[in-house]
DNA sequence: GCCAACGTTGGC
DNA sequence: GCCAACGTTGGC
């Protein structure tokens, strides 16, 4: 089975792609996911080996910042059960994980961002998830098609 | 900073 | 189980 194509978004005011480039192995767990229907791509769909956009919303410019893959499949999100923890839920316990991350490291960081508006206005990109009207979902699909498309938007800039 | 869109909560 | 109220996301 081929690899899977996903946009996993983020507020680099909380987690860039410079702070996944900073980490050990440039790899880090995807925790804090709090929305069902990303926790049921997460923990059903998402497996090692898929790939992944890397998305910078909040910010100036927002859009597609590089490139990550899938390093480990779903596992329970111990940032749940911490209480210390912003991600702290009290209806998941240890024996009954409510919450699941997997692991991601990074592959590529594009050399110019590939900003929200550009993949507006592409043809071929009309319809994904991301470039959608009040698209909330911070884990997104994607498809094999606008993978591609995207791929020769970031090779133009080099 | 505003506000539309959307998910979640909680009263009934 | 419905749905209004509320909180959050995230583009503008």
């Amino acid at each position: 089975m081929s690899a899977k194509l996903w946009l996993f978004k983020a507020d680099p005011k909380e987690y860039s792609i410079d702070d996944l480039a900073n980490e050990p192995n440039q790899t880090t767990s995807w925790d804090g996911i709090r929305n069902y229907m990303a926790r049921n791509l997460i923990r059903d769909e998402i497996k090692k080996g898929d790939k992944i956009l890397l998305y910078h919303s909040n910010a100036d410019p927002k859009g597609i910042v590089g490139l990550g893959k899938v390093v480990r499949s779903a596992y329970p999100d111990d940032s749940a059960l911490d209480q210390t923890s912003a991600y702290y839920d009290p209806k998941s316990a240890k024996d009954n994980p409510i919450w699941y991350m997997v692991d991601i490291k990074l592959v590529e960081i594009f050399p110019e961002v590939i900003e929200l508006r550009e993949l507006k206005d592409t043809r071929g990109l009309e319809k994904m998830m991301l470039t959608q009207r009040g698209s909330r979902l911070s884990i997104q699909p994607v498809r094999e098609s606008e993978w591609k498309i995207i791929m020769q938007l970031a090779s133009k800039v080099k």
